[in-house]
RNA sequence: CGGAGCGUGGUGUAACGGCUAACAUUCCUGUUUUGGGAACAGGCGACUCCGGGUUCGAAUCCCGGCGCUCCGACCA
């Protein structure tokens, strides 16, 4: 798109009520809004970010069989006294409302009890499982105390998954395939090398439940981190029988500040008991399904990636979720032969199916080099007076810093992006 | 929820209890400039978070709200 069109404009200072670097980077470029403490509206930049994050959970998901759909956000009360978890003395985040008549109604924090109890309705044969269903969907969280800009947000999206097996066999089996596909994402999304499969409480279905915790100061978990296995144990439950189940030894962790930014928990039939989610086996019998669920919070991921990849001089995206492939970039003539060179170049780009920010201002270069950085779109292509004499574009990959100058034609055939 | 700090044009800051609330930036006009947030000139924009109180006089002091940030507690 045009950046001229682009309503949002960047800021050389962030508002004094923002200390996460986060929140200072994402709001001073433009890609989200601070609407009250905790909850932030999602910018054209931001928007496009988030959905690129969407889209390589979705392609993960989507790989280990999972069927997308979306549940409502206003819950049934009844359902969750079914599970015991509407009382605010168990669960202190709930976000309630009421019906004109009275009724209580609750905005959904986690989804286990409305997906359960739609499973019930589908559910009655061995053959009819496993069944993996997810949904991205805001979640709605009263925290105490909102911190760390999107990092936690009292309201914001999330992708959650809920598996649905026969026997605890299959869950487990699924439960590795989520596992390795939530490596992927975290790999993808260029947080890999710093995300660890983290040992936390598992309740009282499993003895661990997986988090995955990626190392940042920015973050409120405190870990145990193996090098080595490339594994860590939460503070939470660090104790000997961990270390030995785990075959570690305690010297050799390093503690480390992380934040947990995905987590995959076996819930047996805590819900299924309780919400009678039964199935008939092989035998005729009535069985309890196994269940788990997986999230993974999406803006907190989106604002780990900005806290994590950025540097001083703003944002820097991996291609893979960045909000364009491409930031255009023109310096201006007195001719305007450069101007037409680049709106040229920006619909041949745009017709190879290249998303690209194309900065059309009327601005001084400086300006135009400044905001690009603080963007942080990883390729910046730059034509000017310059560039057009020496029929060549000028490249600058945003993460190294490195420029080169090649033809167009050179250009769009050797850039992958993908 | 305990503790600490802070609320002044869109943003960042200033102003002894006392003139028309100042400066920078953003924005608008114009001139000039054009490869790293240029320069000059002019201009718009604020009931100083809200409500009370003290005072001849309050952005400033007092009380009560509301909001924001940080530390802690909490975090399925």
């Amino acid at each position: 798109m045009k950046q001229s069109q682009l309503f949002t404009k960047t800021r050389k200072e962030a508002p004094k009520d923002e200390v996460a670097k986060n929140a200072e980077l994402l709001i001073r470029a433009g890609f989200i809004h601070k609407e009250m403490a905790g909850v932030y509206s999602m910018l054209p930049l931001g928007f496009r970010v988030l959905n690129k994050i969407i889209g390589v959970i979705r392609k993960e998901m989507n790989a280990i069989g999972g069927q997308e759909m979306s549940l409502t956000a206003l819950q049934d009360k009844n359902l969750w006294e079914a599970t015991n978890r509407w009382d605010d003395g168990i669960v202190d985040i709930w976000f309630k409302t009421k019906l004109k008549n009275e009724a209580e109604l609750g905005l959904g924090f986690t989804h286990e009890e409305p997906l359960t109890a739609l499973m019930t309705e589908y559910v009655d044969s061995y053959r009819d499982l496993p069944i993996y269903a997810y949904q991205f969907q805001t979640k709605f969280r009263n925290e105490t105390r909102a911190k760390s800009g999107i990092m936690r947000g009292r309201e914001f999206l999330m992708k959650d998954l809920y598996s649905f097996s026969k026997d605890e066999k299959e869950h487990e089996e699924f439960y590795e395939k989520a596992k390795k596909a939530y490596g992927n994402i975290f790999n993808e999304v260029g947080i890999g090398d710093r995300t660890y499969v983290t040992f936390a409480s598992g309740g009282s279905f499993s003895k661990y439940s997986h988090e995955f915790q990626t190392l940042t100061e920015a973050g409120e978990d405190t870990i145990f981190v193996s090098e080595e296995k490339k594994i860590a144990i939460n503070k939470e439950v660090l104790n000997d029988e961990v270390l030995g189940d785990l075959g570690l030894d305690k010297s050799s962790l390093v503690e480390k500040k992380a934040v947990e930014v995905g987590n995959i928990f076996s819930l047996g039939t805590r819900f299924s008991e309780s919400l009678n989610l039964k199935y008939k086996d092989e035998t005729g019998s009535e069985k309890f399904v196994i269940m788990g669920s997986y999230g993974i919070g999406s803006g907190r991921l989106m604002g780990t990636v900005a806290e994590i990849l950025s540097d001083e001089k703003g944002l820097v995206w991996p291609m893979s979720i960045a909000p364009f492939h491409i930031h255009l970039i023109l310096l201006n003539d007195k001719e305007n032969k450069a101007s037409k060179a680049a709106d040229e170049f920006y619909v041949e780009l745009a017709r190879k199916g290249i998303e690209v920010l194309y900065d059309d201002r009327d601005l001084r270069a400086g300006e135009k080099f400044a905001d690009s950085d603080l963007i942080g779109i990883p390729v910046r292509v730059v034509i000017s007076e310059k560039t057009i004499a020496e029929n060549v574009v000028e490249v600058k990959d945003r993460k190294t810093g490195e420029v080169h100058k090649v033809s167009q034609e050179e250009f769009i055939r050797t850039f992958g992006f993908k």
